[in-house]
DNA sequence: ATAATTCAGGATATGTTTGTCCGGAATTGT
DNA sequence: ACAATTCCGGACAAACATATCCTGAATTAT
């Protein structure tokens, strides 16, 4: 459903976001393990998150990634996938088609309103920090 | 949302359907026209259709792809899917977990839930032969 | 039988995504 | 100032998706 650069990034947000509310600040070796994810092409995915604004970052020792809870609370699904470049899931064509809408739909056009217009839901309503406290009382997990 | 791929083979199938409906056979050539996708690549999306036994095919002059319009009422959009290897959009972890499930969640599972059994629902009941007369009377349309 | 047509399928090419490696710049603590 | 740490960003490599080409096999009409 999403690219994998993608779900590297929901699971780096995360994670660093939980660290954060802990008053930790994870480094990118830090995430890689925690996220499961190889360590250098996540170099690369925290980058553009934080080119994005997704994250902070800071260098040198004591550096690291951080996303403070009052930050997590403005950062949703679209954002972090606008960041890596997965932004319009929702919105382009299932059959690939250009001229595709209301006006002129194709066949599948009016079969995946609903999912689309679920999905934009999901998208836009769910924030970080609302997913955080979940991970942090062991309800979620990330494990593998 | 879907790979290319699978657009063509949508697409394909489609096309195939309206044709048979109309008593027409189409040739590789057609299709590659009428869908508006690269020949050579349509040829490899067809053989894998005829292969899982959604689509037909037969050579020599006057040969080409049919799906007869009682065969259009059991070809569903999964079945397509699952012929060029797509099959499993609704049932893969939004994160990338294999350990995902009510049981053991990943953090964005239950946000999901909706999403993935309104794309499921949709999967598994938007059937070939419905999609047909809308292209026919032209409520919906398949250029570019 | 023969020639024309059309699908089947292997080999190959191109492009994109995913993944690695390394030197440099910024920051920190001593 | 210096050394250690850590992110930044470019170059490169591997894997996969997409796309092309060509030969062969099946079918049909003559």
């Amino acid at each position: 459903m999403f690219s994998k650069t993608c779900e590297y990034a929901f699971r780096a947000t995360v994670v660093v976001a939980t660290a954060s509310k802990n008053g930790e600040r994870l480094t990118l070796a830090d995430i890689a393990e925690r996220t499961a994810a190889p360590t250098a092409f996540t170099a690369k995915v925290l980058q553009d998150l934080v080119r994005a604004g997704v994250l902070t970052s800071r260098r040198g020792p004591n550096g690291g990634f951080d996303l403070p809870p009052l930050a997590a609370r403005k950062v949703n699904l679209r954002m972090i996938m606008a960041a890596v470049g997965d932004g319009d899931l929702d919105t382009t064509c299932v059959m690939g088609l250009r001229e595709c809408r209301a006006s002129e739909p194709c066949p599948l056009h009016y079969e995946f309103v609903k999912v689309k217009d679920e999905l934009a839901r999901v998208l836009d309503s769910t924030y970080v920090h609302g997913l955080v406290d979940a991970l942090n009382n062991g309800t979620t997990h990330l494990k593998r």
